[in-house]
DNA sequence: TAGAGCATAGTACTGATGGACTAGAGCGTA
DNA sequence: TACGCTCTAGTCCATCAGTACTATGCTCTA
């Protein structure tokens, strides 16, 4: 187990849960042995510490009133140096995906172990990142036959409106298609998911993590 | 803060997130004093422990697979005499006494700090409980002017129904009203959350944590 | 006792949803 | 090139969802 990296080393946990970071706190300072943690519980509040001071961010997308990945911005605008691990109670590679593409060094779900957490910030302070593969590696019972690999990318674009709420009128007009091609991607949607409704695909992917 | 109470015991940390299992663990190990932790990834493994050796139960109640609050029946059925006290990202007053009813000693909240965490438990091992107005001082910024306060008892009812993603067609069946009636109801709770139809409906109350 | 609030249930209507088709355009691959 | 897959879009139809009323019975309170 690669331990040297954090040693010397600040790391800032967003998390709207306090026992949640509390434990983190624990395994990052015992078994990662890093110099200092300091916690936010909202993106907000994350924002009011000094980038000098913080070495690499674990970010919970999962915390009320930001849309899953878009808690992300912000904070990297912010801290423009250091490294932002994504930590994720789903395994959904989309929002995976997503996080990357907003800079995020890595994607970690919160089924993984203290030990693989550890390891992730150490290899994303060496400069890489810890993504998929690793993700899949951590959780095998997850993502194996997942139902998003089911679903076309197009699907999944609807999906992720359905479970905004959105009729199918809205996500016509968001996506630019008519809202016959919504009618047939969500019937393929529900037929992909086993679901019988809307809400019901809202809560199947919700469960599965498809979208976050 | 009482401690002496968890000191000789050892809990069973029923949870789906290794990483929050082994936050909680060391939580409980050091500022808890605990004698030992046995850790469940799920409801199934948890009734694997025989249940002399355990002498409290911390219970997640938002794990795949799970109903939300069914979980602590069979949880119940097993330990017959270890107090359960269920961990939730939510304050649902519904969920609370739902969780109380089903015999749980108490209803933490994970927004709880360590503290809270054992003094709770410490509380329940004492034979009291931990409820409500406990939870109500963790978060105050919950809870306080909750939209299920706007909310009548049977309103309640049909959004639970709602919120499993079922029809107006089941909830009537199943809660033996009229599908009228049902769709009164539908109505008075689409405009008491502001939502525009019932998948936002959904998503409002997942957000508010008025259901699990 | 009168009124407020809730639960029930009905009718009537509009719009949203979902299924079952057909069909063409585009793209990649055997 | 031919096939398969995806995306697009249309029609038709049945059902579901949501709103707007009216109305009755119950309970609690002023």
């Amino acid at each position: 187990m690669e331990r040297r990296n954090m040693q010397n080393k600040h790391i800032l946990i967003v998390d709207d849960h306090s026992l949640f970071r509390t434990g983190l706190k624990m395994i990052l300072m015992q078994i990662g042995k890093a110099r200092g943690i300091s916690e936010a519980n909202s993106i907000k509040e994350a924002l009011d510490f000094s980038e000098s001071g913080v070495d690499v961010i674990l970010l919970d997308i999962q915390m009320p009133g930001i849309n899953g990945i878009d808690g992300i911005k912000p904070v990297r605008d912010r801290f423009k140096t250091s490294p932002i691990i994504i930590l994720s109670a789903s395994n959904d590679p989309n929002a995976m995906a997503e996080a990357k593409k907003l800079g995020a060094s890595g994607y970690l779900n919160k089924a993984a172990s203290a030990d693989e957490m550890v390891a992730s910030i150490n290899r994303v302070l060496r400069g890489g990142t810890c993504f998929s593969s690793d993700v899949d590696k951590a959780n095998p019972q997850h993502n194996a036959n997942s139902l998003s690999n089911n679903l076309t990318p197009r699907q999944l674009e609807v999906l992720m409106y359905l479970c905004e709420g959105k009729p199918n009128k809205l996500i016509a007009r968001e996506l630019e298609m008519s809202e016959n091609t919504v009618r047939v991607h969500v019937s393929a949607i529900l037929s992909a998911l086993g679901a019988s409704n809307r809400s019901e695909a809202m809560l199947i992917a919700q469960r599965e993590g498809i979208t976050v």
